[in-house]
Formats: structure tokens, sequence, C-alpha cells
DNA sequence: TGAAAGTCTATTAATTCGATATAGATTATA
DNA sequence: TATAATCTATATCGAATTAATAGACTTTCA
């Protein structure tokens, strides 16, 4: 029931270009130093996160990344699902990559992992970037002190 | 966040056993058949459920594995934790393998997996085997067929 | 006593994961 | 226009994990 490193980094990544959205261009080496990220593993998690349409790209001298929607247009779902597919713990109770069991009308185990499934769901397809960037700046005023990193 | 192999063929083994509950000790290989588990690799799962307090065993001719407890003392979290470890999707919000992660008041990130993990425990540590076998009951009457296993 | 059952440890095979490497394409700007 | 900075694309690697198998041992009971 593990969120994978690249989950993880690709949130991370997200909630910093949501914390500078529409100030331009945010460079690779810039997150990877400040989020503490393989830049290169960051890269590929970038370019993924583009293909899907979520991010935009410049490329070249000045380039960078930026999102391609209003923070509050982007679920944490959508970013995890990208890169780690399906959130559901068995895949015949997922929506993107439902592939029937054998015996499905009579199985008892998934009507468990439905409710898990929707009830992570709810959290997930719930939480914007938005949100995410409220919780920070929160966050940051309760504790007065000059953090760094987003989140980690 | 996917529930492993192990943890599925342990929840079936486990349903099995549960709906035999005070028959006497059941041997693998009668598990193994009816659920359609490779027998040695449910041996590996069935001494961890021993070894955990979930499962007794019988040495020798005639022998085999039954229940510790009754089915409405077993959840299916507990049954997870032996096979899987942990069920949070990060070690920071995880009671049974807690690990802190670096800036840990400061993360944002945190919370939401915090949530998620709440919503996940709080299906699986509820439902006990006995709650399983109601439901194994409900779905085979409302069938009337005869279902070879209970859980796939 | 010997066949049937669980016990235990080790090993293998396949897959996934995290990370890196390398070669290329594009662009701003000096 | 040359060049350095930046993203693009794909390939590869090693370690870890997962799924499954093997084999020698122990216990029971007819």
């Amino acid at each position: 029931m593990k969120l994978s490193k690249k989950s993880d980094y690709a949130l991370r990544a997200m909630i910093y270009l949501s914390m500078q959205y529409k100030k331009g261009a945010i460079q690779i080496k810039e997150i990877s130093a400040k989020e503490r990220i393989p830049q290169k593993f960051l890269e590929n998690i970038l370019l993924v996160l583009r293909k899907v349409g979520i991010l935009n790209s410049k490329i070249g001298l000045k380039g960078g990344y930026e999102l391609a929607r209003s923070p509050d247009l982007i679920t944490l779902g959508e970013v995890i699902r990208a890169l780690d597919g399906a959130i559901a713990p068995v895949d015949c109770v997922s929506k993107t990559s439902y592939r029937p069991c054998s015996e499905e009308v009579t199985c008892v185990i998934r009507g468990v992992m439905m409710e898990i499934r929707n009830a992570i769901t709810d959290v997930l397809d719930r939480m914007t970037f938005a949100d995410m960037c409220s919780r920070v700046k929160d966050s940051m005023e309760k504790r007065e002190t000059g953090v760094l990193t987003y989140a980690i």
C-alpha cells in the first residue's frame, strides 16, 4: 500500500510549481535543488506530467516548466495516476485499469477493496494543489520560520 | 497502492478457514486446491499467520490448520499487516512502522497521507472474518448457486 | 514402521523501482 | 551565428522486492 518515490517526488515538485503559479517557467535544476530530488530522476517525472497535459514546458535557454492549468483544477489523484497507474488496491475495482477477476460476482474481497478504493479516491480526487498551497501557507504562518522546502 | 499476492491469498485462506471454524483442522492441500493457491506458497503464508498467533496448527498425519480465535476477533488489517507490514502509504504516518521524515512538522503531504491511512484502516481494522463470512453467505443465497470457492 | 502431514530454511526467477547515462533538439543571447 | 543552457527521448543498471519452488526435517497415527 505504499506511495512510490516517483509519486512522492511528483507531489513535491507540483506543490513547488503551484506556489509559483503564473510567475513564469521554473527550471528543473531549481526544483531539484530546493526539494532535494535527484535531477535526472525529476526530469523523467516532469516529462510524464507534461505528456499527460498537467505541465507545460519551454525548451531552450531560460526554459523550464509551469502548470498547464490553475492549481485548483489539478488533483493529487491525477498526478499519482499519471506516475503509478491505478490507485485501487486490486485491478478488479479500478476505474482506470479495470481487469475482471475470475469470479467477480461472488467475490467478497472485492467488496472490501471497493470500499477502500473509494475511501482513498475520496481524498485524492478531491484534494487540489490549490488546497495544498493553502496548507503550506497555514503551516508557514503558524511556525513563522523560513522553511526552504514546501514539502518533505 | 497495491495489495500483494501474499495478502490476497492470505485473505482467501482465512475466509476459507473461517467458514470451517470449529470443524477441526483443515489441510493446506485442501485450501490450496479449492482456492487455487500454489501450495508451497500457501505453506509460507500460513506459517507466518501461525507465528503471529492467528492460526493454530497440528503436525503429522491428519494435521492441518485452524483459527486460533473466533472469526469475529480477527480483522483483515491484522492479517495484511502480518504479511505485508505497514498499511500506511508512507512510513511517517505509520503506527506499526513509524519512521520520521526530515521535516515532518511542516510537511503538507504528510497531512494528506495521514487522512488516507485513517480511511484505509477504518475499513481494514473494523472488518472481521465473521463479517466476511456473513457476506459470503449473503452472496451465496442471492445467487443460489454452487460456488466452489468462497473468494477470488 | 511408514505414509501423510506440517516446519524450516534456502534458493531461484521474475519483476519493479530508483536512479543514472547518453545522445540529441531547441532556444536566448552575447 | 556560436554557444551555453535547457528540455527530450530512450536505454541501461543494480538493488530490492515479490512470487514461487525445493528439499531436508519432524511429528503423528494407523
